[in-house]
DNA sequence: GCAACCAATCGACTATGATCGATGCTCGTC
DNA sequence: GACGAGCATCGATCATAGTCGATTGGTTGC
């Protein structure tokens, strides 16, 4: 792992995707077409071995450098930025440029999110 | 809505799913590799607006034929059959055959499952 | 038996997505 | 300024999945 350097240059930012995502449970009443769609793209984010496994990488270790994950992984750097950046879009983690390297953490609330709309 | 007739056929039959999908939670330790191909299984089949719509209207009523999920979905009858198809490989429903009506029902054990190895 | 209805399957088409090599960009370091 | 490291993007390839028309199978009612 390189050395975390002090400097950062701040959040990689990607649209917000911090929409309500569902007003309640796909359980309590009929989903709307619109909340099915984003409902749908964000568990289409999650529904993937190699992105949850990255996930679960990220959270345990709390923050994870991208040249951290290929090995892990057993993916090639194109896959495994291809993969941060569908978890990106979805709003479940957020990358930060550190000099040269880029660290990749978990939003818990919007993964929160995503159990909440899935019943309770 | 057919009258729901008083004799039933059973159940379908599919095959279990019913594996614990993960020991704990994806934010607690990284998964294995087969952890992550169950999990993303199961939300591979919840990442569709169809599917997510069908699957609220089902837990909506309780119990739904798939004659009363065409107009509502706009879907296509050997469409809808897919999806419902693949919800219950994936242990999220279940259908019963009662004469020429097939009804559908969710297995909230299964749906809970999911929430909890996303986390919590 | 026959007709009508519901559901599952098949075949085909299309769209989406996972993957990787090659390339380009942006930092830090010398 | 030049080089190298880390990461993003592009282009191509291959696999998977959503959709529907047509067909088949099974059940009900005449």
């Amino acid at each position: 792992m390189p050395a975390r350097p002090a400097s950062a240059t701040g959040p990689i930012e990607v649209e917000p995707a911090d929409a309500p995502l569902c007003r309640a449970s796909v359980l309590v009443a009929p989903l709307g077409h619109d909340e099915a769609v984003d409902l749908a793209r964000v568990l289409g984010a999650l529904a993937d071995p190699v992105r949850l496994r990255l996930l679960s990488i990220v959270a345990a270790r709390g923050e994870v450098c991208s040249c951290d994950l290929e090995g892990p992984l057993g993916k090639s750097q194109p896959t495994i930025s291809h993969h941060t950046k569908v978890l990106a879009d979805a709003g479940l983690v957020v990358g930060e440029h550190r000099g040269r390297w880029t660290w990749w953490r978990i939003v818990p609330d919007r993964l929160a999110a995503v159990r909440r709309s899935l019943g309770e």
